[in-house]
This record gives C-alpha cells, structure tokens and sequence, in this order.
DNA sequence: TGTGCATGTTAAA
DNA sequence: TTAACCTGCACAA
C-alpha cells in the first residue's frame, strides 16, 4: 500500500464515502484511548501530505495516520467483516466503515503538533500547493546520491522505493549522481515523471510504469509492471541489458547501468 | 507449512 | 550503519 499515491487514493475516497458520517469507534488490537475520543464524532474532513494521512473529526480532534511498510486500511460500504485480531482501528456508521491494521503511527495531534509534523514533511507532487521551486531547492541541498536524497521525506514527501526507481528510469538520470548536480531542466522531467506515477498509481489503485515489459501471463506480478523496480538480472525493457539492483542506504536500488549513465559516486570499497 | 522479503521510519550504536 | 517493529505475500518444500 504504501507509497504517496495509495495514501491519496485512500484520503479521496475516505472524503467520498466517510466523510460526513457519525462514527462510532472501538480497538480490538491496542488504541483504547484514541477510539474513545473518536467514538461519537462525525468526520469532517481527510487531508493526505506525502505518506501521512489526517482526519478530522468534529471539536477539530484530528487523528494522524501513517501506514508504515505493513499497514492496511480498508473501508466498507456495506457490512464489513469481522474486524482480523490485528484491527487497530475500527470506525463504524450505519453506511460505511474502516478498518485499520498495522499501522506505524495511530494517534491523535492537537493542531500544533500536526503543524509541527506538516513542516518537517517536503514537498508532495500530489498536492495542489506543492511548489516545484521549493522542491527543487532542497532536493539539490548537498552531495548526497540523488537517488538517497529522493527518498528523504523532508525534501520530497510521497516518493517511495518503487516511485525512485522508476521515475529516474524514465528520466534516464544516474540514480548516484551528486544531488547538487541535478540541473534544473532535468529535475523538472523527473518532477514530471514522478507526479505522472503517482497521479496514475493514486487515480488506478497501483503503478503500472509506462514502457513496463508486456505480462508473460495473465497473473501479473509486481516486477511485470515496472520497469527496473524488483526486476534485478532481468532485461531492461529499453535496452535489454541486466537490471541492477544494490543496496544504498539500507534500501535496494533498481537501475539500468546501460540506460541511466556512469554511476559517478560508485564507493571504491565494495565491487560487487 | 515454513521461510524470506517488502512499497517505511525511528532509535540506538 | 544497524536493528527493530508491524503484517501479508510469494515461493520453496
């Protein structure tokens, strides 16, 4: 579920079928406190920032949700099922309700702290008020790998592992080039890529990258939707050279070599 | 049935 | 830089 544009998804269609309705809340696995609060309010309004997800409720009680790398929300239109042994959340009205499981964060913000949090988050392609200027500017703070930096929540908030990987495939940028180093022309292709995934993944429910190899067979695994995402020692679809995956930062790294230039910063110490 | 791995983040060393 | 945490899935056996 994951990355900025399931949260999105999530945050549209809660506003579509939630908001609005009289809730009552119970925690079969953990929140007792939160879902006392919760009980009895209607929802007012759901905002999404990145990977975070903020409901608010009536009395401006504001529930701060982020999925973590295991969470799910699901909702239900009709009647829902019992809730797993693992539901942290469960929000009931006589329409609709949501369940939450596995989240890294179930809480509630007072107004302060919610704007403390929203300051330390980047800008987010997905929102109408992201500034690519800004976005930009902090991006192309430092000598970090660009493909690091991508990840860094403060400079660009809702890109992913998945996200990364193929938007700098698209673009044919160099995932180890210096962050200072991107130029301005190319970071608005990489703007663009980015956005156009997630706006894609957030509208369909899950990213297919445009140019992904055709599915082998009809059950359509994660690797036959990307490009190089998952798919190391496969063909890149563009040049048929082996994809590359690597470990920076404690997250692995899908690239082209052959497609996305030198890796400029390579560390003299492991050769792999 | 069991094992490893994953779209993420934080705290500790 | 590393481990820890949370859950579900694919794949091996």
């Amino acid at each position: 579920m994951p990355e900025g544009h399931s949260i999105h998804r999530v945050a549209r269609v809660h506003r579509r079928w939630l908001v609005g309705r009289h809730f009552t809340a119970d925690s079969p696995q953990g929140r007792p406190e939160v879902a006392r609060v919760l009980s009895g309010r209607t929802l007012m309004g759901v905002d999404a920032h990145g990977k975070h997800l903020f409901h608010v409720f009536e009395g401006d009680v504001r529930l701060h949700i982020h999925l973590g790398l295991f969470g799910r929300i699901r909702h239900f239109r009709s009647q829902a099922p019992v809730p797993s042994a693992a539901c942290r959340l469960r929000l009931t009205s006589a329409a609709a309700s949501l369940h939450l499981s596995g989240p890294s964060a179930c809480e509630l913000l007072t107004p302060e702290a919610e704007a403390t949090l929203r300051a330390r988050l980047g800008e987010d392609p997905l929102r109408a008020d992201a500034s690519p200027d800004r976005a930009y500017a902090r991006l192309t703070q430092g000598r970090m790998p660009l493909a690091q930096a991508l990840l860094d929540q403060g400079r660009i908030a809702g890109v992913g592992n998945i996200v990364r990987a193929e938007a700098l495939f698209l673009v044919g940028l160099p995932p180890l080039l210096p962050a200072c180093e991107l130029d301005r022309e190319a970071f608005e292709s990489l703007w663009a890529a980015m956005r156009t995934l997630l706006e894609d993944g957030a509208r369909d429910g899950l990213i297919v990258t445009p140019g992904a190899p055709p599915l082998p067979s009809p059950g359509r695994k994660r690797a036959e939707r990307f490009c190089v995402y998952g798919r190391t020692g496969l063909p890149c679809p563009r040049c048929g050279a082996k994809v590359k995956g690597r470990t920076l930062a404690a997250r692995t790294l899908y690239s082209c070599a052959a497609c996305q230039g030198v890796d400029r910063l390579r560390k003299p110490r492991r050769a792999r």
